[in-house]
RNA sequence: GGGUAGUUAGCUCAGUUGGUAGAGCGUCGCCCUUACAAGGCGAAUGUCGGGGGUUCGAGCCCCUCACUACCCACCA
């Protein structure tokens, strides 16, 4: 093994032995195990996000995989709709052509043209970082199958009646010319106006009065299209107005007064202008008293020609001011307040979303169908995907996020799911020229199911389905649905996990629950893993905008200043901004971006993989797990060194023996097994992860390592001993590699390759070896005992040589005092180690009585380890660290005595506590009062 | 307006049936000790957001307040 830990040298070497040899595909008769990926949107490349949600999925796969079970990572990618297209439409703007230009078939082709290329880069992404999806069953949204899949939902739900064909109001998109679901809504408050406008009240002949209903709206520009005027009905300022009539200024048109509940007396003027065209709640309203619905823009939010001429062609904003201004000028503005707004934008687009009215495509998930497809039974989805969730069917993890789901699932509305672009799935739906739709698989089988002649012509539906519905549909499409008959739908469905963002449980979980029991009828995974969002190291969401952005890759591989520069401000979206970013990249990264390798970043990933929390990436805890790869390559380093061209026990009919220190490590590594499979299964990487590094670096390599030294040293010719320790060693790395293996493959396989055939391995990679299991039998608790005192008494020594500032390489004469059999049994099994480790000379056991020289103290237990001051050690300094050490215990010990002290404590405490506190009081005192003595002692010198 | 989560050492975070606090990084000493200076050894560091309550005992349970973040909502 080399010198120093490389990792670009060894991963993508790893990474390609194991797909060549075909490891990721499902093996063997074991348990299923499947995970499907969240399908990355072929809009580019990999983020954090995806960086961290992918390793730990990996890490779970290779953890199931090597405990037998028949693992399946479903890879594959998402079209991403409206996001997708709108990145060729960019690419296309930047040479000053529109898709229009181009027109929808050439169009199209350069999506999928860009749709390859994004795909690949991802692919290559997660290859990076060292995920292990089966690749040959990668999928797209947009493949025959998958747009197969698509197709029959649609026609099925169709045929039952839950998906329908209506116009309503919906949010409307005038930059994109598409309807937005809900979802795709972002509201945000803005400050804005409100305006009170005064309309005159009409006579029975329609004439103006001088009577005046005032209204309040943010939205003037809407009164073109009011088509009444709402008070409520008990409202004894109004209540004699209405059924009368008010005339629509600007317009002249007449419009009633209603009595609505909607009119709130409190809020603003009580009288309120109703739109139903173009507001949510005044279309509820509009419904309720048959009023018109008044449509007055264009696709493009301008004014139409229904309104009067003045206003025509004119965009929203610059109507909204010449009608403020118009009105003022009539006398009719009574007031402008300031006034602060919740405004909707498009997630997309970013613009001011329009409720419009349009014909579009819906779901409805929760009337009640019977499943034979007649209205009248229990709602036919909704409901179960709520129940699925109530009975613990499926788990969210962490489970508050059950109140999320709820809250979203009791308050479903229809779900629109036309978007009125080229890129997805093209609704399966032709019209004749009667206006007459037919829905089915294809053109062919709908003339059939309807008998419609060849002649007649028709023409598929130009819209598109909104993306999520093919999303919603992955759990079951990508294992072959709707051939129910696929035995990878039969294997792996249900899945059992699957790990995602917060952001998306509306979108895509709760959908894919509702598609998953409705159309396989069982819930399509059991554990839903939410965790958070990857944010930078302040906090911040990691946005091209604020110009902190980090690609895995650029971690893993190291990019230099220039480089990282270059990345974070081409191709802005808002170009003003990049001397800013840079200057800020500048000063954050110096040096840029050392490679720290996949592994590290995996350990870091699953290191802050606490449920439900959000990440801040903190390039210096990378750093860290660095390092502890780094120690890794050394220790096995010393393990080949001590090891290669050596016995290690492999020759199982030559005895051996096994030290204490053996016997330690060999229980810890059991103790470590039970405790990270059991992290693992609970999905506490964090936890698993510190489990590994706590027992790797802080026992493996600090303790053990060292412990070796003296038994495996020129200074022993104990052939048997040497025997036992190599094979301790090399037999427990070869273990702990197998349990790091699943969040650290490189360096584990790396390293197991060279140790293996020690350890009396074979194998062609460790992927496929199996996880260790934890046996407890293996656990000695004499030896866990006697390297635990072995370390305090070399502890007490170390602190005793640091801190009167005595040389590391000194050799020191100790006397002993105060012990027991036990502690003299123990220093004669491990002498070696205390000699060796703390650097001891003559050891001298004192009897009872027998007076000591001045020395300095340590205690191991009730034992005084005592170190004769002669020559070697100041006074002074002896007194402070005894002072300090005894205002220590001082303290700690009348916490103790207070508890003891209190009779409702002794009263009340279990007695096991009571026990324990007593036995710690105790100890505490002894060794209080040793300390005090030596202090007196020490100063009466 | 409603809801969820968070507030623990300088920083990032653990702390799972309530027994008086831990890790990594950073800091400060001493060491190039034959696996490793991306290292070794040692040390310092906290009124666990504020207040109240339950309890023998609270970082953990209850109430309340503050701040932060996010989610949901039809307010003219």
């Amino acid at each position: 093994m080399d010198k120093t830990y490389q990792p670009e040298q060894i991963e993508q070497r790893w990474y390609q032995h194991w797909e060549q040899s075909g490891y990721f595909a499902p093996q063997g008769d074991g348990k299923p195990y499947c995970i499907m990926i969240p399908p990355p949107n072929v809009t580019g490349t990999l983020h954090m996000g995806h960086g961290f949600n992918q390793m730990v999925i990996d890490t779970l796969i290779r953890y199931h995989r090597m405990k037998g079970d028949k693992t399946l990572y479903q890879p594959g990618t998402d079209h991403a709709g409206i996001a997708t297209q709108m990145v060729v439409e960019r690419q296309l703007n930047a040479q000053n052509i529109t898709r229009h230009d181009l027109g929808r078939e050439k169009f199209l082709e350069k999506v999928w043209e860009w749709k390859e290329h994004s795909g690949n880069t991802i692919t290559r992404q997660l290859r990076r970082l060292g995920t292990t999806p089966d690749w040959s069953r990668e999928r797209f949204t947009m493949d025959d199958g998958l747009s197969d899949a698509v197709r029959e939902v649609f026609v099925r739900l169709h045929e039952e009646g839950q998906i329908y064909r209506g116009q309503r109001l919906v949010n409307w998109d005038p930059v994109l010319h598409t309807a937005v679901s809900d979802l795709e809504v972002i509201s945000e408050e803005e400050n804005g106006f409100m305006w009170h406008f005064r309309y005159p009240v009409a006579d029975a002949d329609g004439n103006t009065t001088d009577e005046f209903l005032t209204v309040a709206t943010t939205r003037p520009e809407t009164m073109l299209g009011d088509s009444a005027v709402a008070v409520h009905p008990e409202d004894e300022r109004y209540k004699h107005l209405i059924g009368r009539q008010v005339v629509l200024p600007l317009v002249g048109r007449l419009i009633p007064v209603v009595g609505d509940d909607y009119a709130d007396p409190e809020k603003g003027t009580g009288c309120v202008k109703i739109t139903p065209a173009h507001d949510f709640n005044d279309y509820q309203v509009g419904k309720r008293h048959n009023l018109e619905l008044i449509n007055i823009f264009t696709i493009d939010a301008c004014i139409n020609d229904v309104a009067p001429e003045q206003y025509r062609g004119m965009e929203r904003y610059a109507a909204r001011k010449q009608i403020v201004a118009d009105m003022d000028a009539l006398g009719l503005l009574a007031e402008i307040k300031d006034h602060k707004l919740m405004v909707p934008r498009g997630d997309r687009s970013g613009t001011v979303i329009e409720p419009y009215l349009t014909d579009q495509w819906y779901v409805d998930l929760t009337r009640d169908v019977q499943p034979d497809g007649r209205p009248g039974g229990k709602a036919a989805i909704a409901q179960p995907a709520i129940d699925a969730v109530e009975s613990g069917k499926i788990r969210f993890i962490p489970g508050n996020w059950v109140n999320t789901y709820n809250h979203w699932m009791y308050n479903l509305d229809d779900w629109c799911i036309s978007r009125q672009l080229w890129w997805g799935h093209r609704i399966p739906a032709w019209y004749d020229n009667a206006g007459n739709v037919y829905v089915g698989r294809n053109e062919d089988e709908v003339r059939n199911k309807h008998n419609l002649p060849a002649d007649l012509a028709l023409r598929q539906d130009e819209d598109v389905l909104d993306t999520w519905f093919s999303s919603a549909l992955w759990p079951f499409s990508t294992l072959g649905w709707p051939n129910v008959d696929d035995a990878a739908l039969k294997n792996f469905y249900p899945t059992q996990m699957l790990m995602t963002g917060f952001d998306i449980i509306f979108f895509w979980v709760a959908r894919m629950i509702m598609f998953g029991i409705k159309f396989m009828g069982d819930v399509p995974f059991h554990d839903v893993y939410i965790h958070g969002l990857v944010r930078d190291a302040e906090g911040q969401k990691m946005s091209k905008s604020k110009g902190n952005v980090l690609d895995p890759l650029d971690i893993i591989d190291g990019i230099d200043l220039e480089s990282l520069v270059a990345k974070r401000t081409s191709g802005m979206m808002q170009p003003q901004l990049a001397a800013r970013i840079e200057k800020a990249t500048r000063k954050q990264f110096p040096d840029g971006i050392s490679a720290h390798g996949t592994d590290a970043l995996r350990m870091t990933f699953a290191s802050f993989a606490t449920a439900g929390r959000d990440i801040r990436f903190d390039l210096q805890r990378l750093e860290g797990y660095r390092n502890f790869c780094n120690k890794l390559w050394n220790a096995a380093r010393y393990v080949l060194m001590q090891c290669e061209d050596q016995d290690t026990g492999l020759n199982a009919s030559l005895p051996v023996e096994y030290s204490a220190a053996d016997r330690w490590i060999i229980s810890l590594l059991q103790q470590t097994e039970a405790e990270v499979a059991d992290h693992i299964d609970n999905y506490r990487f964090d936890l698993a992860a510190k489990a590994m590094y706590e027992f790797s670096w802080h026992e493996y390599c600090d303790w053990y390592l060292e412990l070796t030294k003296p038994i495996l040293g020129k200074a022993n010719d104990n052939q048997t001993a040497k025997r036992g320790t190599r094979q301790t060693l090399v037999r427990v790395l070869e273990a702990a590699l197998r349990l790091m293996h699943p969040i650290m493959p490189y360096i584990t396989e790396e390293i197991w390759q060279n140790i293996k055939g020690l350890a009396g391995v074979s194998g062609d990679s460790i992927m496929l070896q199996p996880y260790p299991v934890a046996d407890t039998a293996l656990i000695d608790q004499a030896a866990l005992a006697e390297i635990e005192w072995v370390k305090a008494f070399i502890m007490g020594i170390r602190r005793i040589r640091s801190e009167m500032d005595i040389k590391p390489g000194q050799v020191l004469d100790v006397l002993l005092q105060n012990w027991s059999a036990s502690d003299k049994a123990m220093y004669a099994t491990s002498e070696a180690f205390a000699r060796t480790l703390a650097k001891v000379g003559s050891v001298t056991w004192l009897e009872a009585g027998a007076d000591a020289p001045e020395s300095a103290t340590a205690l191991v237990g009730e034992m005084q380890i005592l170190i004769p001051l002669a020559g070697l050690i100041d006074k002074d300094a002896e007194i402070a660290r005894l002072s300090k050490e005894i205002e220590k215990l001082l303290k700690n010990l009348t916490g103790l005595e207070g508890r003891l002290n209190n009779p409702a404590f002794a009263d009340k405490a279990p007695a096991a506590v009571l026990e324990q506190t007593r036995k710690q009081a105790e100890e505490q005192r002894v060794a209080l009062g040793q300390l005090q003595g030596q202090l007196e002692k020490i100063r009466a010198l």
